[in-house]
DNA sequence: CAATTAAATCGTAATATCGTAATATACGGA
DNA sequence: TCCGTATATTACGATATTACGATTTAATTG
């Protein structure tokens, strides 16, 4: 009944990532804009940039958001369903 | 816009609490049992006691479950309902 | 009160995370 | 090719988390 740990761990990671505020005030930025590049983010979050980038990658190696280029700027959006979906049952109709 | 850095703490930390397989799996237990006791997640999770007992300690003081005394035992039962929409999400339809 | 069972707490070693400064890489323009 | 801007990577100290055995606390039973 309770073989599947992979299914926990997989789940758990995700969790894990989301589970800071930094990475969560990112993920929500990134919600709310559609997609949002680390300069606008370092001016919303008071973090040095080296940090904020660390807290992206950690985002990124979970799977949760993917970046593209675009010249010198790096576009960050969504890229797990499940996640918009929990961010939405914790933040219900969140202002504007 | 993005004052309310308190929002996120108070909700990275219950997602920090629940980003760790053993308690993700503990969670799980309670929500199909509808609560239930140590011993049993001793069964279900093959760990010793006193760390499970750290991980429910976790859960507790995040505010996720509460424990209930029964004579010797301690039935564990869900306290925050957004918790079950999140694991319901994670989730869908889990069999039986 | 002694013995038993269930669960919590303590002590500790191994490992992971966080924040930050310094450095590196990627791209576009002169 | 050199410069500037945007972002990533590295290194590191401080702190937190994890796992687990040993001990302790709480309740029940005799």
């Amino acid at each position: 009944m309770e073989k599947d740990i992979k299914k926990f761990d997989e789940v758990a990671e995700i969790l894990k990532a989301m589970g800071h505020p930094a990475r969560l005030c990112i993920l929500n930025g990134i919600i709310q804009t559609g997609g949002c590049n680390v300069s606008h983010m370092q001016d919303c979050l008071e973090l040095p940039q080296s940090t904020i980038s660390q807290h992206l990658q950690k985002l990124r190696s979970a799977g949760i958001i993917e970046g593209t280029r675009n010249g010198t700027e790096i576009t960050y959006t969504l890229k797990n369903q499940k996640v918009l979906e929990i961010i939405t049952t914790l933040y219900p109709q969140e202002e504007k």
